[in-house]
DNA sequence: CTGAGTAGAGAAAAGCTTTTCTCGAGGCCG
DNA sequence: CGGCCTCGAGAAAAGCTTTTCTCTACTCAG
């Protein structure tokens, strides 16, 4: 028989026997009342539930991962947190996976590849069960690491040549041609672009794509409109001036992300190139602030919680596939135009030099 | 005698006993050296970290806590990660918990105090160590939950009577002191303030001690010119609003966080009051993005990164403490002023209407 | 030269849970 | 009425590491 004990009692240990003892069963069908296992009488069902209760018990994770062999934790790798596009993906992803069972595991490189093998040591210490990888980057030896140890991955856009590799395809060619659609129907003609740090895959991406879509509507290319950022404001700040030095700019830029279009808008301010009377701004991404800024910026959706929820289903549907088949899929991520207030019909071509 | 084998052996399970094994030594020596201890001698040891090397094996961290009773993991609670300034204090949170060998276990409620109970239920099943909660906010009861079980515990200002609490004294007095000097000595005498939430507990300290300072330069206290808003965007815009339906409005504005104020300048912006001409505005935090408004925003510096590191030091002190002392602390956070240009001499005091 | 003490290393237990194995009781069919 | 099957539940093993205990061989002092 049990003896009934006070409901705050600090003084024992709380583990799974305590609880055992305390509904007066064994280890085992406790163990089976908390996974649902149907095996278990609702009479105790019901006498284990009640002792959970009356102890408080939590069951200790790390021993639970240790026997079933599954952490259920899944990595997030993001190269900054600055950015507000990435907060935003990442609460994504904590939401779907703390709603499904999971617990996920961030980590930053701080736009340093060099920190992507610490992350990469702490997601196999912890032995995770699937990263997410959204550096949009260029450490293919390091995920290799991963792959060979036969941990779902998933990537962006960055096709891996391994198994285990789910890859999320983002649709960049349709956002970009919806931008300069967009631009073309308001008259613009002569559209500069400020890319990513070329090094990155997913930077040389969508400079192609932003080329592809100047083709197919016949728009001239000039390769001193095509500037290199680096996805930070600052990069949009010089990205403008670069652009004014060169003493005539175009009517419109388009940036490959809302940081960069944020920085042209407050480098336009300052040399009093109105936005968008005299100059049209198209960014990418559209973070929350994107509705804020003065104006409010025209911009290419990339919705970071889409991006999250893809991810994390990829990674699931690995993790928990059948023995027989992978799981490893891609996953189209569209994109669309939303038109604010930092597009506006073209003024014939912009001769500088403006005020600066 | 140990067999070689091909460094890219896949088919075997790599833990601790396969590392013994091909180092020709037992499990406890690999143990003793991968933490360090010091009674391995170097031929050994020299041994083993080829082997682990060779393998490219990484203790199994579940294994590693279940035994010796500590987790590594600290927790942090956060109530959104919208809001700039939360990302800025993650980031120096694993910062520095990565660089001391800790892991961290993020959670936001999503501004939703609803959610504390699971972000909680997550750190227990997890076997935190600690746990920052960076809410601000009005959850005791669910606090309790930890500090009953000695989990140590950091709160930003809100001395919560239980033992295994560590406390940061955000030095909002100073903050406000200096913000109010500044307008002050630009002849500001009629300031409203924008506050946060008042059911948190964070907010109304904030209030108070911008009152204070009025109080202390002698300036007139007038209740409708205290707006109550809600840490967001949107509500420094709703703030001006409601200031500026009064049909006068104080030449200052000081708002209880970054994101409030940039609310402010859009709405001004809006209704064609210029800042800082017309309307001097002052924020609270310096996220990033205050030095890239326009005009640039004049701010109460709180460092994310300084609470985070003062956070994770409490945490580690209470964690690593002897038997004896618990290691519980205040620790005083400064603040500072950072001014930029949204603040400026004033005029006469504002008449409205301004055009809307 | 002998005995005590110590350094270095292995064997084994412990930590908390899941999961497999085992067992008894009860139901059903022939 | 007996044998087989199934259901419900307990006992015990397993999972990977740390840590304690134990043992051997050596050093050094008397």
């Amino acid at each position: 028989m049990t003896r009934l004990r006070t409901r705050t009692n600090t003084c024992t240990k709380l583990d799974i026997r305590t609880v055992a003892e305390r509904a007066d069963v064994s280890i085992a069908t406790v163990s089976r009342t908390i996974n649902s296992i149907p095996t278990v009488s609702p009479l105790l069902a019901e006498r284990v539930w009640k002792a959970i209760r009356e102890l408080d018990y939590y069951p200790n994770s790390q021993a639970r991962s240790l026997v079933s062999g599954r952490s259920r934790i899944f990595g997030l790798i993001v190269p900054e947190i600055t950015n507000p596009f990435f907060p935003e993906l990442v609460q994504g992803f904590e939401d779907i996976a703390v709603e499904n069972g999971y617990e996920m595991l961030v980590s930053s490189t701080n736009n340093d590849p060099g920190r992507m093998s610490v992350c990469i040591r702490r997601m196999l210490e912890r032995r995770v069960e699937g990263v997410a990888v959204m550096t949009f980057g260029v450490e293919e030896p390091l995920l290799q690491q991963l792959s060979e140890r036969k941990i779902p991955l998933v990537l962006t856009e960055f096709l891996l040549d391994t198994p285990h590799v789910s890859t999320l395809l983002l649709d960049y060619k349709m956002g970009f041609r919806l931008g300069v659609e967009h631009l073309v129907k308001l008259g613009h003609r002569h559209i500069a672009f400020i890319s990513g740090p070329l090094a990155l895959h997913s930077a040389r991406t969508r400079r192609e794509a932003f080329l592809a879509s100047l083709k197919e509507f016949q728009l001239p290319i000039r390769e001193s409109w095509m500037v290199e950022g680096d996805h930070t404001l600052e990069a949009g700040v010089r990205g403008f001036q670069a652009l004014a030095d060169q003493g005539e700019i175009p009517t419109a830029i388009l940036c490959s992300n809302d940081m960069t279009a944020i920085g042209v808008l407050k480098a336009a301010y300052h040399a009093h190139v109105r936005v968008p009377d005299d100059l049209s701004v198209i960014g990418l991404d559209d973070i929350r602030f994107s509705e804020y800024t003065l104006p409010p910026l025209t911009t290419i959706r990339l919705s970071g919680v889409e991006i999250a929820q893809a991810a994390f289903h990829a990674l699931q549907a690995q993790a928990e596939s059948e023995k027989g088949k992978d799981g490893v899929r891609k996953y189209p991520i569209s994109t669309s135009l939303v038109v604010r207030e930092s597009t506006a019909p073209a003024r014939t071509i912009n001769i500088f030099p403006f005020p600066r």
